[in-house]
DNA sequence: CTAATATAGTTCGTGTTATGAACAGTACGT
DNA sequence: ACGTACTGTTCATAACACGAACTATATTAG
């Protein structure tokens, strides 16, 4: 029987394999990688961390309530707190109590907010656009199809 | 001429647009998030953390100085110090020094973090793999490849 | 060979991000 | 009116990330 706990001993690798011919699935997450990496250098252009540029984009559309915007951030509450406390404090975000249900805040963009969030929003577009470079109609409709399947079923999994 | 710094008031949306229709650079971002979550569950069912895992993932191919791994992590070198500190006093991974270059540290996984790095990357191979269901191996390789291109790009475009 | 420079890592101070538990207020069904 | 569910905050804690300053080793120039 093996033992969990073992001493500190380096363990020699099997093979080297060098970076050529990965599986798609490895490649999906080096591309998440990648799209992280472009939101983040976007994001510090303008001056924003990668966490305060994605809580802006997501009130582009209009104003959301902490719970709905935790859901979309897959946030707990209580770190979507300190997000929008952070952004509040910067004069990105305002919160208003809402008239019909006085629990839920709505978050909205202050207009200093609305600028930069669609700034970083189509810079992101913009460098995701150059790195999938030429492609032509059909395999961007197929690329997106596949895309957009794969996040509904992360969706369904999701209950 | 506007000014930057504006009064904190909320600012109406243009058009509360639904879910439908989104397009592919948006569907990419999505994407990442949905990767990023993926991991993110699959380590912390391994009792790791998303980051701690990305770590162990790319040194079950064998050990890798602290320069390279900050490279392929995109960690300044002082935070990628943190992360191994913490990997280590986890028993997950070793420092030696290489005999080579007496700068480098040589950092490996011990057994333990083999194990688990291995469980933790095949963990999440699976689930990427449910969430791309039926897909045919020509899509497969088409999608592949794109994917790889653009891998390609933002690696040229770093230089 | 020595001096200058570059590279590998660490340490330290600071700020951000994320969580869970405990809590307060509001809505809603019975 | 009561219990229950939901919304959001506070608090304590930990991981994460960065830049500047520093040590030590390697490399290059003269």
């Amino acid at each position: 029987m093996t033992h969990t706990t073992e001493s500190a001993r380096a363990v020699t690798a099997p093979g080297p394999r060098l970076t050529d011919e990965i599986g798609l699935e490895t490649a999906l997450v080096r591309l998440s990688h990648v799209v992280q990496r472009v939101f983040g250098e976007v994001s510090r252009d303008h001056d924003l961390t990668a966490q305060q540029a994605q809580l802006l984009c997501r009130l582009v559309d209009g104003p959301v309530g902490m719970a709905d915007l935790g859901r979309m951030l897959d946030l707990e509450k209580s770190s979507l707190t300190g997000l929008v406390d952070r952004a509040e404090k910067r004069g990105l975000v305002v919160r208003t109590r809402s008239n019909t249900d006085r629990r839920v805040y709505q978050i909205s963009l202050t207009s200093d907010g609305l600028q930069v969030g669609t700034a970083t929003h189509d810079g992101v577009i913009a460098r995701l656009g150059e790195l999938l470079g030429d492609i032509d109609e059909p395999e961007r409709e197929q690329l997106t199809a596949r895309i957009t399947r794969m996040i509904a079923a992360a969706e369904d999994h999701r209950r």
